[in-house]
DNA sequence: TGGTGGTCTTGTCAATGACAAGTTACGATC
DNA sequence: GATCGTAACTTGTCATTGACAAGACCACCA
């Protein structure tokens, strides 16, 4: 029980001290609960334990909270890919352990009609995410054309993440996602 | 112009005639001019020249109408995979090209948060859809894993459609969504 | 100590989804 | 072709939401 989950009566402060970080730790719960379209600015308000009116004032509207939400989860995708080093297998699993693991923020970064996608902090934020996973493919030794095998192997990464983001993929799929995701990756080295 | 078109004050007829058919039909303009994030049932009614509470008439609710669209969709889906021959390639470059044509369907089917998955109807017509795609993958004679063959297959063809219609792909990529379609299947097959 | 600006609150408005209750007209049956 | 059941649609209403305006509070620094 930290100090904003009092009630408004009580002996909370006036400000709360880290109300923007708070928020956006919010959001990424409130989403994993119920989907990106019924997140509520004034539901983040009651669970921060700050008034209706407060996430506005960080964030300027909805979109704007979002936007900053994205530029979080480009930069965590961003570390996460780097942490996994030069293999492009690895760099894969690493990309679809993130959509599950961040699934909130994923299901948000590539949404641009929920955000600003010409924010300027977000354009920073994705390129560097994606100079990352450009730079794993280049150093692949199978690399004969980087741009085309670039984009084939962001598409089978991004489309297996989403398709079981969605539920989409058939019950015989097993609970283990990134062990999955390493089969389906190694069909393009074969 | 049709008889909907006509203001309420009009000598518009008391029965629309065929508004369901016309509310899915607003539904897909709606969203591709704004994204399913923006969709209203009252901008709907008033596009169809309805009262505000005609749509929940023949949906229930917002979720039932994206059902009923989703439903739509995976019909078409199945119908454009079905035309697409037996040639896996060409039909992952049919799936592309249903979500480039038919963006709307396409964003509102892999989003089970905006609708009910567990529709009788809607279950049945996903499992046509998938019953096509996975049977051209079994007809192709390279499948010497057919499960994770066809796993590979539509987390290929489907990442990259996600990818092209979030505006995710760097300008590089050229203007014909379905001869880089092309390029990046073929990298399966080498 | 006094001000200055950022943080947060209260109050309000238009728009929306959902629901209730009433009105209209289609079509089957006699 | 009159009657009646029912589907299609309307009007009215309510709680919730996003956005905005104006003011209260408080940390920090001159």
């Amino acid at each position: 029980m930290t100090s904003y989950d009092r009630g408004m009566t009580s002996n909370r402060p006036y400000h709360h001290g880290d109300l923007r970080r708070a928020l956006l730790a919010t959001t990424a719960e409130a989403i994993r609960e119920a989907g990106p379209a019924a997140l509520s600015l004034r539901d983040l308000a009651r669970r921060a334990g700050v008034s209706h009116a407060a996430p506005a004032h960080h964030f300027g509207d909805k979109a704007g909270l979002l936007t900053a939400f994205a530029v979080e989860g480009y930069d965590l995708l961003a570390e996460e890919l780097g942490r996994a080093g030069d293999d492009l297998l690895e760099i894969g699993v690493a990309y679809v352990r993130f959509a599950v693991e961040h699934r909130a923020h994923f299901e948000v970064m590539f949404r641009p009609d929920l955000y600003r996608p010409d924010d300027p902090a977000l354009v920073a934020a994705r390129a560097r995410s994606g100079a990352t996973l450009h730079g794993g493919v280049a150093a692949h030794p199978a690399a004969s054309a980087p741009d085309r095998d670039a984009l084939a192997a962001w598409s089978i990464v991004h489309g297996f993440a989403t398709l079981w983001l969605a539920g989409a993929l058939p019950p015989g799929v097993g609970g283990d996602p990134e062990a999955t995701a390493r089969q389906v990756i190694r069909r393009l080295f074969e």
